[in-house]
DNA sequence: CGTTGATTTGAGTAAGATCAAGTCGGGTGG
DNA sequence: CCACCCGACTTGATCTTACTCAAATCAACG
């Protein structure tokens, strides 16, 4: 029987955290670093398909996603259903729950994932004690903002084509920046279904317009493994030009 | 001739601002309210349809909206252009601009507009010297994504007449706590092809869902005036229910 | 093997885009 | 005052993209 981590205490120390090796993130300094690990409440562990924040609920709970996907969503009441954004290791969510009362989206999991979560008041303290990680937390909202601004450029002005190549594109290179991308390949845990809730197009032709795109030799897609075989060639479908990604904080 | 105001100096002294009064705004302390004061900049002026902040450009300029209306847009290389958001008096621009030193949308003025704008580093000194205003910068930037992923949920899973609907009901509602409401009726600046832009669509096809709320009694639109007859049946017809506002900061 | 979830394929349809002319109203200059 | 111009809005006709419905395939798993 395996030992289980005592409750409220982070199993890896943030020092040793595996993210803050990657050449993504910010560095930080020793003192901020230890309020950091003095206010992470727990490590906790969720399984594929876990609600992680309900849409409409009441949680202040904010957390940085430590390993594995998920994705933020808004429903209407007859069920569609949109994908706002997808996270992946090293974002910070539930920032708008906490400030706001009531989280206007709900977060579930795409895989298993592990968080790290805050202590409720952290955000408070936070911005009285430093500062400058107080700045940090706001570059991460407002770019939270640039990212859902550039999906909804993609659904309001693309055609279907195009998003999906884009959608592709843009995942693929965030993975990369998470250090995802082993030997070319990644994993990729959206399905299809997916795909179209985030697009706003329909599952169906979401498929034919992957199909398309395999045909023409840019991706390849299969089983949950995703390889961009001609990332200009695939960049130029979409119209997608990324700015250069500047070095973000992580909490 | 009228005596020109010293460049650098407020016309208005923020204790007399004239927003601060609307019950949508959080009550400032004294001495947040003179650091406020003390870090603003410039009010300035720009005629309509100004560049307030070019697309891609470098500006790190922060301003508060006091006046007049503006939207937030992106446009692909081709010159399709996708609205990301309206800025009415009371809205916080160009934090991401300011925190990611490349503008990532553009802004233009809607209708003459007056801005209060701040010192290039405010923001640092903001969060080190007012932790509580510093959150709220947070809040607004919190807010200003929840507002996108509101468009969004539209843009990608609402049909034309219901985004039409949903975006007047959201607009009528945020000019209605900026106190832009007289009479039932609402100066409205928006060409139908900017509502094309905003919500995805042709502004052919726009045109004929306005008309068809105006024949459905629900909205009369005419001359830059807009009133609401029904808000609750165009409330169902946008299946858009806001949450509660809450009371949010003004910087 | 049967069940379940994901993907694929085909056929018909509809929502919304596109193209092409108008109209309407307000300003400008003769 | 009138002619004209311009931008916003309207209308009609046609076309296309993407949706819907339906069924088949396929792999993983118990």
């Amino acid at each position: 029987m395996t030992r289980q981590p005592r409750p409220g205490v982070a199993v890896t120390p943030c020092t040793r955290c595996p993210l803050r090796a990657l050449p993504t993130f910010k560095p930080v300094s020793r003192g901020e670093l230890t309020w950091i690990q003095a206010n992470k409440r727990a490590e906790r562990g969720f399984p594929r398909g876990a609600t992680l924040v309900e849409e409409g609920g009441q949680t202040r709970r904010v957390f940085t996603l430590l390993s594995g996907w998920a994705f933020r969503f808004k429903t209407l009441t007859d069920g569609r259903r949109q994908i706002l954004n997808i996270l992946l290791p090293g974002d910070l969510a539930g920032l708008q729950a906490s400030l706001m009362d009531v989280a206007p989206h709900g977060i579930e999991a795409l895989t298993d994932v592990r968080l790290c979560t805050f202590r409720d008041a952290a955000m408070e303290d936070l911005m009285r004690e430093h500062p400058k990680l107080g700045l940090d937390v706001t570059w991460l909202a407002a770019q939270g903002e640039r990212l859902t601004d550039d999906v909804l450029l993609s659904v309001g002005r693309r055609n279907a084509l195009e998003r999906v190549a884009m959608l592709l594109v843009y995942l693929y290179k965030r993975a990369g920046s998470a250090g995802l991308i082993t030997g070319g390949a990644l994993a990729f845990p959206l399905t299809q279904a997916h795909i179209a809730d985030t697009l706003g197009l329909s599952f169906v032709h979401t498929n034919r317009c992957i199909q398309r795109l395999r045909k023409l030799g840019l991706i390849q897609l299969d089983k949950g493994q995703l390889q961009v075989n001609d990332l200009r060639l695939l960049r130029r479908v979409a119209e997608y030009w990324e700015q250069p990604a500047p070095s973000r904080p992580l909490l």
